[in-house]
RNA sequence: GGGAGAAUUCCCGAGCGGCCAAAGGGGGCAGACUGUAAAUCUGUUGCAUUAGCUUCGGUGGUCCGAAUCCACCUUCUCCCA
């Protein structure tokens, strides 16, 4: 077991903040002397089915914390979700039923492990105690902080100065998961950066029932491929983590280059020393595209087989470094009477290579059509399509006809 | 409880009753370029393309004609108590 020094340096590895560094220390001694393993909680909202890098980056930190000995708890927020939180755009959310929190939490539950040890960890639902108190002790619990403090979160503050209404009961949120911390009497909480006043939330309450308050571990959101905004699927710059290794391996060959790094320290498991390794051979010349072959190949096999990690290079070589046309296309069975693009086009529309015959003409205009590899135009349209042709709409889409 | 305002195409946001399928920006898509990208430049962005057709919260109405005017409804927001 490495001591508590070196931990601390893998813990602390893309960390954006650490409430407090000394604590934690204190912690982990303590943790080596007693040979207790350090309870970790990470709070998931069950609404978002669909896991990606983004949210892997608290599960990776937990799992580096893992491989050091400590143990981890999951809490769904089941409790919390079923309230259904106003913010955003999603009004008036269907509160979820009893079942549906469950069968969410299970699908959740299969991705999670793709990154967690399944041995060290712990899932549990915060309807368990949140579900208990009675009003009264939600009373005493609104107590323990003032709406003062309570607008001092930037998204309050915000939404507060902008007149955009704040529910009353948004203002549970944060105690309702300190709470979670209380009950489970736990050591350190992981969140992205967005949740600091939550998670501080959690050691205030701690404090105030007596508890060792919990060090608060903070992780960056990791920015989406397009560099800018944070990852999240709505934006469609995510990499999700049951994606096909052919998929990943491509995304992450789109992260800028920029972000290189930031994707070393966030998004895999690889030791701080070899990170900075990496950084500086970057800033000494090497070829960005050469170390995101790297990147690429190390995130691959983060959540697929060696195998598939080996297949998933060769496709992306095949595909896009020597722009050859890939070989698993989907095939379209002609019918007799479909002889020319123009009559397989409502094909195209129903299966969504192309949204409408205007955009498909528009391509072909743009030369965006190519058929069997040539730019085709309009007047080609008409021309009678051959056994093993090849249409090729767009930069990413390639059907193969068959007769 | 009382009063005021808002609702526009994927998003934001313009829009004297005719010249509005609707400015501008963002985003998307395509082309050029490239080290995969990004950035940049160009084009494009309701459907059909000859006319034409369906859009501007909903339902009716005024008018030769409505996103633009009127009525009611729905939803959202703000202010006062």
């Amino acid at each position: 077991m490495l001591t508590p020094n070196e931990q601390l340096k893998i813990i602390a590895k893309g960390a954006e903040t650490i409430v407090n560094q000394e604590e934690l220390l204190a912690k982990l001694q303590n943790s080596e002397k007693e040979n207790r393993p350090l309870i970790i909680k990470l709070g998931l909202d069950p609404s978002a089915p669909d896991i990606h890098l983004g949210h892997a980056v608290v599960l990776r930190k937990i799992k580096q914390m893992q491989d050091l000995g400590h143990r981890a708890v999951i809490v769904i927020g089941d409790f919390t979700g079923k309230i259904g939180d106003p913010t955003g755009k999603a009004k008036g959310r269907v509160a979820l039923s009893d079942e549906a929190v469950r069968e969410n939490a299970a699908t959740y539950c299969e991705q999670i492990f793709k990154v967690l040890d399944k041995e060290k960890t712990t899932v549990r639902f915060n309807s368990e105690w949140l579900s208990k108190l009675n009003f009264e002790d939600v009373i005493r619990l609104a107590a323990t902080t003032t709406v003062a403090r309570m607008l001092e979160r930037d998204d309050f503050q915000n939404r507060y100065k902008n007149r955009v209404p704040i529910g009353i009961h948004e203002f549970f949120y944060p105690l309702m998961q300190a709470y979670d911390s209380v009950e489970l009497k736990a050591d350190i909480e992981l969140g992205g950066t967005d949740q600091t006043f939550n998670v501080l939330m959690g050691r205030t309450l701690q404090k105030s029932v007596g508890q060792q308050e919990q060090i608060a571990l903070f992780m960056p959101i990791l920015v989406g491929l397009d560099g800018t905004e944070k990852m999240s699927k709505s934006l469609g710059n995510y990499i999700g983590v049951s994606e096909s290794a052919e998929s990943m391996y491509k995304k992450v060959m789109e992260v800028p280059d920029d972000k290189i790094i930031t994707y070393f320290e966030l998004a895999t498991d690889e030791h701080p020393d070899t990170v900075a390794e990496i950084a500086n051979e970057l800033k000494n010349g090497k070829n960005p595209r050469d170390v995101k072959f790297t990147l690429a190949k190390i995130i691959t096999g983060l959540y697929h087989s060696n195998e598939d990690v080996l297949k998933a290079i060769e496709y992306y070589d095949a595909a896009f470094s020597k722009k050859a046309i890939p070989d698993d296309i989907p095939q379209i069975t002609l019918k007799s009477e479909q002889n020319s693009i123009t009559d397989i086009i409502p094909m195209l529309i129903e299966d969504g290579f192309v949204p409408s015959k205007s955009e498909f003409t528009r391509l072909v205009k743009q030369n965006g059509v190519q058929l069997n590899g040539e730019k085709i135009d309009l007047s080609k349209l008409n021309d009678t399509l051959n056994n093993d042709d090849v249409l090729k709409i767009g930069k990413k889409k390639f059907i193969k006809f068959v007769r």
